[in-house]
DNA sequence: GTCTATATGGCGATAGAC
DNA sequence: GTCTATCGCCATATAGAC
């Protein structure tokens, strides 16, 4: 009845993702040398059991320090996930509204840096980013609905790059919403799967997946019936 | 200091799936009436508070059973996320292998049927599938290489549809890891967002999603240079 | 700021009556 | 097969010395 499994060795392309050190370009800078070290060590905890299965003893002697040490610098376990989810979802919104990328005139050009940036950043920190995205249950109800406003904006971003390009007629009258969901989609479930040390870089993940939402939102919709057979999913009973 | 925070009602179009009830098409015909709602019980306290924040007493007093009833139907929690989470695998697989599936001649047709049918599954068993998909670090070492198999065997299924459209010319000269895996990748995140009460049924947004999959598989590489601005996702430090 | 020691409480799983 | 009762363990968080 082994409680956690320390499965850090036994990876595959679909388990967890290895566990590289983010932490130098991710924390804020007027944080303290050891608070860094903690967060980077929770990240790391979190990312591979989960929040729940993570004992605050995990995350503090994995950087030499007692139990006790984690509370002089955070007053619960849940401000430590919840510094860990607010930074990651803060980065990201700030590197996809940086005014550079949301002056670029040209709709197609503006739906290509975003997405190349927003895919590239989840790549590059996919191991906090992961923490972010599977983790959000672990939050306070208050904590949560911070994160909650946070990602609407950076939502928000991606739906009007998508709808100005459909307006001005650069795109196909794609259907908006659905289509600038299914972007954030790719940008967010390779969290799932990125690893480090697989063929793509962040950069060559964030271009090849740029393409793949311009097609989506240029291309006119192919007059297809419906998939042959249905898709009655209840039949599989 | 709330150790686990009932977010039932608290819903957002980003927040934990409504929990409706997915049992009677789900689970295996041959269980009892007590196990599978058990079972059920299970899939909605993992998918709303995670398993290791769900208590076996939450699993079972929400059936009006004691707590130890479930260790009559199960040897551990373990093996109730396990139940879960194969079954959910297997029931995927199943799906998009039937013979009549498997049989379309037409690269275009097949993977659009493929693709409808892999989504609207997860639409419409969301929640188990959300389990599934969120909860794989909570199973024991052995459990989990099984359900890693499962998933291979399904995604080499889209890689060989994938394959076969380029090879015959049905679809362009596109990167068939790199696409198959953005069309899984589509499929699957929905169970992150997916509402019962959304604009979408099941087969709806299996055909929108199928549409997505072949503009991204039929569409020729556009020749856009690097994103403008580049993608140094450092940068943001 | 870090340590050791511990308070406090809840968890998974079991025992034994019915 | 279900119940009540409980064991043994370990979690978060705190207290107080250094």
């Amino acid at each position: 009845m082994a409680k956690r499994q320390a499965r850090f060795t036994t990876q595959d392309l679909e388990g967890l993702p290895e566990l590289e050190d983010e932490s130098p370009a991710l924390w804020d800078g007027s944080l303290g040398d050891v608070p860094r070290k903690l967060l980077t060590s929770a990240v790391r905890c979190f990312a591979s059991n989960g929040f729940h299965a993570t004992t605050t003893r995990d995350i503090s002697s994995a950087v030499g320090l007692s139990p006790g040490a984690l509370y002089v610098h955070f007053p619960s376990k849940e401000v430590v996930l919840f510094e860990i989810i607010r930074t990651a979802h803060q980065r990201v919104l700030a590197y996809v509204t940086e005014p550079a990328v949301l002056g670029i005139e040209d709709p197609v050009r503006h739906l290509q840096a975003l997405v190349a940036r927003y895919t590239s950043w989840h790549a590059r920190y996919h191991v906090a980013a992961r923490v972010s995205q599977y983790e959000l249950a672990g939050l306070s109800a208050e904590h949560y609905e911070e994160i909650l406003e946070t990602r609407h904006r950076t939502n928000d971003v991606f739906r009007a790059a998508v709808e100005r390009g459909v307006t001005t007629g650069a795109f196909a009258d794609v259907d908006v919403k659905r289509v600038s969901r299914a972007i954030l989609s790719l940008g967010i479930d390779l969290v799932r799967w990125y690893r480090r040390d697989g063929t793509d870089s962040p950069g060559q993940l964030g271009e090849f997946t740029a393409q793949l939402a311009l097609k989506m939102a240029m291309t006119p919709d192919l007059d297809l019936g419906p998939a042959p057979l249905g898709t009655p999913a209840a039949s599989s009973a």
